[in-house]
DNA sequence: TACCAGGTGTGGC
DNA sequence: GCCACACATGGT
């Protein structure tokens, strides 16, 4: 499958929106859920390997990512041109909503080397074979084992969570439907679950429903807010505020200056 | 050693 | 409703 136009490996597999991925000569590999997928760059062209039908929906591929920056591109925020340039390239991912919410209560303080080692012991551990590796193992996997075993594998706070979150999705089906939601109920019912606050909420209706009028309030953020308003205050006002003032592309203006300020260390 | 990491839950006010 | 603090773990 062939993407023309702006589309970056690089930038889309380290902006903190996926945990499992690796380089190779040549490209990225990236895995989602039970699938993998090779990533190369000739010039202005893009191939992928894999399963054409749910990358080209996991890259969201349709998405007119040009008219998105031009109409991102005039709202006045420090540092928003720069991001947007240092940026290009850079997508928002459809990814599988299971593995998209695990994750996401494992990054809850805590740093993305440590995210991944966890992540990748899960798989390790849990997922089934899927052809010389390891898929992100599925909600009746993790829902086997109890919060003793997360812990064992580092876990620490995070392994009830856990425990509990995939049980919620394998015995009661939990993710059913959530999709067809608006925004704000879907992250007012994914927080339902222990572990799952704002931030997370958000990073799971950004990065598995591809919802754009979003905004994940954490500390790069909280610089980012910083340096728009001049003040503090706090997640909850800094997260409607934010979503006022990018609009519809919140989500994805978020996601421009959290890769900027996190790549360039701060303000 | 103290502080930080893509925060959240809890108890006190 | 807001605020301060604890929470597991590993890296700097």
């Amino acid at each position: 499958m062939k993407i023309c136009g702006a589309f970056d490996a690089k930038k889309t597999v380290e902006s903190g929106q996926i945990f499992r991925y690796e380089q190779n000569t040549g490209g990225y590999i990236i895995y989602s859920a039970d699938k993998k997928c090779i990533v190369t760059h000739n010039g202005n062209e893009t191939n992928i390997t894999g399963d054409d039908l749910y990358f080209a929906r996991y890259f969201d591929i349709n998405s007119d990512y040009e008219t998105i920056e031009k109409k991102i591109s005039k709202i006045k925020a420090p540092h928003l041109k720069e991001a947007i340039v240092f940026g290009r390239g850079l997508r928002l991912l459809r990814q599988d909503p299971f593995e998209t919410l695990i994750s996401f209560i494992i990054s809850v303080n805590n740093n993305i080397p440590r995210i991944k080692k966890i992540i990748n012991a899960l798989c390790e551990n849990l997922g089934k074979d899927a052809g010389g590796w390891r898929a992100f193992p599925s909600p009746e996997a993790l829902a086997s084992r109890s919060e003793d075993f997360y812990r064992s594998l580092g876990c620490g706070f995070r392994a009830p969570r856990i425990a509990e979150a995939a049980r919620a999705v394998a015995e009661r089906h939990f993710l059913d439907s959530l999709n067809d939601l608006p925004t704000e109920e879907l992250c007012a019912r994914l927080q339902e679950l222990n572990g799952i606050g704002p931030k997370v909420a958000d990073c799971i209706a950004l990065f598995a429903y591809a919802r754009y009028d979003v905004c994940p309030v954490d500390t790069w953020v909280k610089k980012i807010y910083e340096d728009i308003f001049g003040k503090t205050a706090s997640q909850k006002i800094m997260r409607a505020e934010l979503i006022c003032f990018f609009g519809e592309y919140a989500g994805i203006a978020q996601q421009y200056l959290f890769y900027y300020y996190r790549s360039h260390g701060a303000s």
